[in-house]
DNA sequence: TTGAAAGCGCTAACAA
DNA sequence: TTGTTAGCGCTTTCAA
């Protein structure tokens, strides 16, 4: 259907409607069809009406990489996650993409896929469209990645975490309170021994730390540790269930990296017959939304994605608009959901 | 200092390196410049060497914004799915994402959160941005936001249905083919009393649709249906089992328009102590990722999301690139997984 | 193989 | 309040 123009002379409009074209049908400079679009208050109510129905006529849409390479401003932020499938990210980037969507800007989305190398291309190709600002799910490593990013001076959120040298701003929360915490939910129910169920994930190791310290500071047994690696699957979760019953069978309460690995874990345990939580305890991170509806609901650490999204959408849209944003470091917590499994 | 007579206007740079800078650094023009970053082979060693080290110098990152706007390439692809969260439609978004960002492209994320109001505006700011292609999940209505597409010659991949009269490409398969199907399958296997636990959705509808007329035809008892409304919860699968169990304790096979419910379904029928799937089969809709691991493993009608992303990507590039796409209708079928459960 | 010129469609800066 | 002018940073066209 797109018919290729056969001019002789150089003319390479795309074709669709400009400013000009609106302005001119309006009898005004483009300049002033500019200001009735976008500063509506800037301009005479009889000039407003002509230009919005010269707007209407022609079905003008603004061209935003033109007003964006003329005003240095795309209004677009970018977000980057692992993953986008069934991914404890996603409410955060629903979130965040409404917030800014309410404000007039747009999300480009880009998945690093737990990839570093990938992660390096992403975010140079990040950079060349020039976004407001970047929603990175985790924190950069030191790396070309970061340099880059430091030097591109486009304000930047990392999230999911914390740490005292964020690129910029930071919102996030600790995994070794996390971990602590659990292990101290754990032993003042009266559990004894342990077990860890957790995924190949820097975050989840630190968790994973904190909760064997804990353990280990009241002197008790040590924590049998099932590290599935890449697989966060229920399948997973089965299987290091089945581990634990052969090679630990004293195990009396379960933590794992992930709601997913829980639901398998929590499988498993229905297959095997065992009680829960009477006999084992089991504990996710995450806590997906469906988890509180599972028989028995499990129980869960929860983070508040929405509301980390929604801080992020404020922060970059404060920094593109020249606001200065303090404080720059926000730690959202987490709570540890009670249900029925632990 | 300044002997013009002319006081030079303010800069308004955006401070960034640009393609001047770098050839002004490689000692070449920046058309040259561009040539050697763009298609190398168009241009000599010598030159190629110099440019690539003042790239690396100066850390340039080209402005895909001024690339845009000269070329009316963006490369960029929007996808426009209801949500982002426990959503079929993100295996597909994470397919199109990969095989796009292979190619060079990004992807840019709307979410139409089931409102048409929202989806409209959605589309105008889409079109703002000049996007190569255009993914939606599902099929546009008629509408302003359906002839303002057409209007922009901008390629489209409508998915995840079948229509006869799509605005431009289509990668989708039959709903009703589904209801049918799941129909004749529990009658194969010699159920005689169906319940339907369905959203307020168009497609599911058509799905119940489908699944009541084969019924029918076959002389059996009315299909009992339950409309759970806009909440695809495990908690509505619940409690819709719950009336079903009520309402019309005969029935013996339930079909879930989504696996969430499904797994509601299955919840209840575990906590009623309801053997399935002797006493009741359950058949889900969407096969997400664990139904397989669940136990009972949930039987569900299987959509390959990865290949509908992949081919959307296909499409939509050859058509950026020029390329003319045919057949312009593809008809991805779907199967039914039998597990446990059914 | 390389370069000069002329925009792409818009907005910042300045002027009236 | 409206308009003029000059770019934003890149690529297309045309020419050498």
């Amino acid at each position: 259907m797109n018919d290729k123009p056969i001019a002789k002379r150089a003319r390479r409009s795309s074709g669709a409607m400009t400013l000009s074209d609106v302005a001119k049908l309006a009898g005004v400079a483009p300049i002033t069809a500019s200001r009735a679009i976008n500063t509506p208050d800037l301009v005479s109510p009889q000039v407003l009406l002509k230009v919005q129905d010269a707007v209407l006529r022609t079905g003008y849409v603004p061209n935003r990489m033109a007003g964006g390479l003329a005003s240095s401003r795309s209004r677009l932020i970018a977000a980057v996650v692992p993953s986008t499938v069934m991914s404890v990210f996603m409410e955060t980037v629903e979130s965040l993409n409404t917030s800014l969507f309410d404000a007039g800007y747009q999300l480009m989305l880009g998945q690093s896929g737990y990839s570093a190398a990938r992660e390096e291309v992403l975010l140079e190709s990040i950079i060349g469209r020039r976004p407001d600002g970047i929603f990175l799910a985790g924190i950069l490593q030191p790396g070309k990645g970061r340099t880059r990013l430091l030097a591109s001076g486009i304000p930047i959120v990392e999230s999911w975490d914390l740490t005292p040298t964020p690129i910029d701003m930071l919102i996030g929360f600790s995994h070794s309170d996390i971990g602590r915490e659990v292990a101290q939910y754990f032993m003042n129910k009266g559990r004894k021994r342990f077990a860890l169920v957790r995924a190949e994930d820097e975050r989840a190791g630190r968790r994973a730390t904190a909760f064997i310290n804990e353990v280990a500071q009241r002197g008790l047994a040590e924590v049998f540790v099932v590290n599935v690696g890449a697989s966060r699957s229920i399948k997973s979760g089965r299987e290091a269930m089945l581990r634990i019953l052969h090679e630990a069978p004293e195990v009396d309460a379960v933590f794992c990296s992930s709601d997913l690995l829980a639901l398998g874990v929590m499988t498993e345990t229905k297959v095997q017959g065992i009680d829960v939580p009477e006999r084992m305890a089991i504990m996710g991170f995450g806590d997906m939304p469906f988890m509180a509806d599972m028989v028995p609901a499990l129980s869960s650490v929860r983070i508040n994605g929405g509301d980390i999204g929604r801080q992020a959408a404020r922060f970059l849209m404060d920094r593109a608009e020249g606001r200065t944003v303090e404080p720059r470091i926000v730690d959202v917590g987490f709570s540890i959901v009670v249900r029925d499994s632990a």
